[in-house]
DNA sequence: TTCACTGCAAAAGCTTTGCAGGGCG
DNA sequence: CGCCCTGCAAAGCTTTTGCAGTGAA
């Protein structure tokens, strides 16, 4: 136990999340409204790595006339507070959305097959990646480290069948 | 020396580049055309990361009738032959070309003010990346990896003035 | 002569934006 | 009551595609 809320990801829940975007957008002047809380709900109470479609899919079955427009424009918000983070895999397709909070910095490992993501942390390519930066004297901010291919899942029914 | 001819880049030349072009064509049953070596020498004779747009613009230099369709549709007949990769970076933005001929693997580091791409590959990290695949059961086929920040140059430019 | 290729323009797919009305504080 | 927010539709961007005419082999 930490004594914050979590879920199976790690991630702050969607009550602590309203919490801390109620925060923000006080601090910023912005307004609190149905349909905010409706996208905040539906994102933190699902699994990680939301599709904006599935998210607006989510949002809909509560309220179906909540514009798609208002759920970008909500993540948007929640990506500027650092609650969520946008994600752009396989170099096509939309925006997928994870939780951010306060969690730790990690990576992915992407099933080309049946879209699986699986997340990874290593501290030794961390390290490395430190020695390249100074070597080259960038000041690294952020990174993005994906590696495509399949799952186990995937990978043993290509054995299986071919 | 190694009996190849190379760029400052390592990537193979624009003579190279079209031999092998053209021997995928004849085995495709497709069509050499002017416009298609117009793109090839623009793109082979620039250097790496080059956008569609710039592509556009040094191919119609020679050429200004040329479409971006065009242009788009040999890129992607180079990238299918293995003579050229698509890279996205920063989720944002176009794409960007690079040679890739028989060039090894390679990682970037991308200035996010200048936008500056360094490359730089790392044997530790590749060693990692199958250490993380084979725990995870995944069978790796390619990955991504970027350093994202400042270069030397624009982190001493932020150093001096603020 | 055949069939791939080209230019143009329209379409596609995702996301943002303008606007007029609605609602939070 | 002021101003932010919302839904709708239209616009933006990059890339692809349909089509009729052009050109390589």
């Amino acid at each position: 136990m930490t004594g914050r809320a979590r879920n199976e990801y790690g991630t702050i829940d969607a009550q602590r999340a309203r919490v801390e975007l109620s925060r923000y957008i006080a601090s910023k002047g912005l307004k609190q409204t149905r349909q905010r809380d409706l996208v905040v709900d539906a994102f933190f109470s699902a699994g990680s790595h939301l599709s904006v479609e599935e998210l607006i899919q989510r949002v809909r079955r509560r309220d179906a006339r909540v514009s798609s427009a208002t759920v970008y424009r909500t993540m948007r918000l929640l990506c500027e507070c650092g609650l969520a983070s946008a994600r752009h895999f396989h170099d096509e397709g939309g925006t997928l959305y994870e939780p951010a909070g306060d969690r730790h910095h990690h990576d992915h490992l992407i099933c080309t097959r049946c879209h699986a993501i699986v997340e990874f942390d290593d501290e030794s390519i961390e390290e490395a990646q430190r020695a390249i930066a100074l070597r080259h004297g960038f000041e690294v901010h952020s990174h993005k480290h994906e590696l495509y291919g399949l799952c186990a899942r995937c990978s043993k029914q290509s054995g299986d069948v071919v």
